[in-house]
DNA sequence: ACAAGCCATGGAAACGTTTCCACAGGCCCG
DNA sequence: CGGGCCTGTGGAAACGTTTCCATGGCTTGT
């Protein structure tokens, strides 16, 4: 107790009068002994204040009951609710996370993963800027150790658990384009490091080409952009004929929000903003946002409970694409005739009340 | 390569013809060897893939180079961008972070530090319930494993890197005051589970009597009504003579306004709000959300550096608080006259522009 | 009453690493 | 030319645990 520390298993035997083969049998409650001895080994055990080494017992199972996890960032809510997730869906299984962030960094991730692969670590889950490329990634898979991805679509050799990000995208088209919008604009942060980004723009786009409809402007900003209004704002300014804008996340739609309202732009009647993720938030404001709701949560339970099923022996086995809910917001309304756009009118007017929602998955 | 794992010094020492001792010496740059075998042995390393084993190191070393970190949630930015700040700061120094969520349940609490403690983890940071309680957190103090607390106050055997809530909500009360307010309410969740709240709602309380003002409502919510507008709206509707509500969090003072609403109540005419976190969204919103500013990443950074320089060596030493900041927002007005309140006009008129800010800490 | 089996028990090996120690050879200096 | 001292090296112990195996005593069935 007030000893530094380092009361070890030989200890306890030791207390109780008998071997530490005995002494490991009665606390692990494995094998047999007598209810004499076992008396005496938990006394002592209780007595001494013993509590097993996990790094013994790692050494000597080869199996550390770690699986480490990395994320681009846990100031992102989305991808801290994912840990949540895993988080939550680990409890009580005797696994512990480790974590490790990247910071949207293509060689701090690779980095990140081999030393998490270093530390043992029995599973792995992952969310990187490129998994087709990570040397590390590869590695730990032909180490046989479980590997799971979050938010990345399926690749081949690991499983993935993910929203489909291009057909969630293509209902956000297809619900601009019910309402009569026809020049359209996909705004993008960290386009190049995100393939969630990218997915969304490709089905956006790919909608709205089958749908009849220009080409949606692409428009990429950086961190700073993303969170000074004015200078998004002067980045929106630069694009004044769209009617409609797909913000690649939630914060970047309330942000733009707040740059459309410096140019005097007023939401939805001079231009229209959907958002994804469907973060809570979004629900309460006065405008309430218009959005693709997913659960980061159920992403890292689903990811959690793969690996589990993996460490228990089982097989492989890619689950389907979780669901995806579009969600009705005040963001999005018919386009103002004449307004910016070329003044022609949709060519299906809103007859129907918007869908309230979508299901996929 | 292709085998399953398990390539141990051992194997790298026979492929160089070396005994294990050398090559140890030669990967660790530790001890003398010839450039002859020295090359040998780093060829070997390379061609069979070797990387060391933590747990053996671990075990021999008796450190695991791992921290443990317990918060309530994830799925709360403020701890999830706190971890973070904890992840950043180690990063580099070779200290993984091993993490843990207790959903703010006092017995989960102490559950969770035993198992972080059972892991051998070389240092602790955590966020409970209740840490003066706890008899996990004792333990670790007892066996000399250096602890860090965030969002605590200073507590006796325990270094914790905090912010002055008391303090922070007297400059909300001040700030209340100052603009001719009087009957005020503080809206809190999760009221018996977070001393942060009870310590803000005690620096309101404090600094209202101060000033002469009636002592505010106490408004307790659950988590049901926090995500229910209409629940909230029922609850605030109890509440009609209040001018200004300091909510406990940023994340409640947006649904509080999103209830106002649904009673018909425009803020801030009809009511005056303030947060507290500061929160980046609240700065973009329609109407910018009064609040304090605090910086949770800044608190988890040097909580982690606390621990580094324990780790190190160091005594352990009782940093000050964090510095907080109130930002100014359209949340605040003066109170309309005869509006709810008793009549009264404030003793002290806003004569002043609102301060733009307060610096503490 | 004796063989066969079961139960309780402890010694020892193994897990992967670092480090202490011992040993051998070569060098310098007296 | 011999003693002391570095340098390079490897064997072995230690870290804390589990598990294999051997042992010895006891029960049970014939």
């Amino acid at each position: 107790m007030t000893h530094k520390s380092a009361i070890t298993i030989k200890d306890v035997a030791q207390a109780a009068g008998c071997g530490v083969a005995t002494a490991s049998r009665v606390l692990n409650n494995s094998g047999s002994a007598s209810a004499d001895v076992r008396e005496r080994v938990e006394t002592a055990a209780r007595d001494l204040g013993f509590s097993f080494s996990a790094i013994g017992r790692a050494l000597q199972s080869r199996r550390s009951m770690t699986i480490g996890c990395l994320v681009p960032s846990l100031a992102n809510p989305v991808f801290a609710e994912a840990v949540q997730g895993v988080q939550a869906e680990l409890q009580g299984s005797g696994y512990q996370l480790l974590i490790s962030c990247s910071n949207y960094d293509e060689a701090a991730d690779d980095a990140a993963l081999e030393m998490l692969l270093s530390k043992d670590t029995d599973a792995l889950i992952a969310t990187m800027v490129a998994p087709e490329r990570s040397a590390a990634l590869q590695l730990a898979g032909r180490r046989g150790i479980p590997v799971a991805l979050m938010f990345h679509d399926p690749m081949e050799g690991f499983v993935t658990s993910y929203v489909d990000n291009v057909e969630a995208a293509r209902e956000v088209a297809r619900q601009f384009a019910r309402l009569g919008h026809r020049r359209t604009g996909f705004l993008a942060l960290r386009f190049s490091t995100s393939d969630r980004s990218r997915n969304r723009y490709a089905g956006f786009l790919a909608e709205c080409r089958a749908g009849g409809l220009p080409d949606p402007a692409l428009i990429e900003i950086g961190e700073a952009e993303a969170r000074q209004p004015d200078r998004l704002a002067v980045i929106l300014g630069q694009h004044p004929g769209l009617t409609a804008i797909f913000a690649s996340n939630d914060f970047l739609a309330i942000a733009l929000q707040n740059a459309a309202r410096l140019l005097g732009w007023r939401v939805p009647q001079d231009m229209s903003v959907a958002g994804f993720d469907g973060i809570e938030i979004g629900r309460l404001l006065e405008v309430p946002l218009a959005t693709i709701e997913t659960s980061p949560e159920a992403m890292g339970r689903q990811a959690a409970r793969l690996l589990l099923e993996r460490l228990q022996g089982g097989a492989p086995v890619q689950p389907p694409a979780l669901s995806f809910h579009f969600r009705a917001g005040a963001t999005l309304a018919p386009p103002t005739p004449g307004k910016g756009d070329d003044g022609r009118v949709a060519a299906q007017p809103p007859s129907a009340p918007p869908a309230e929602t979508a299901q996929q998955g």
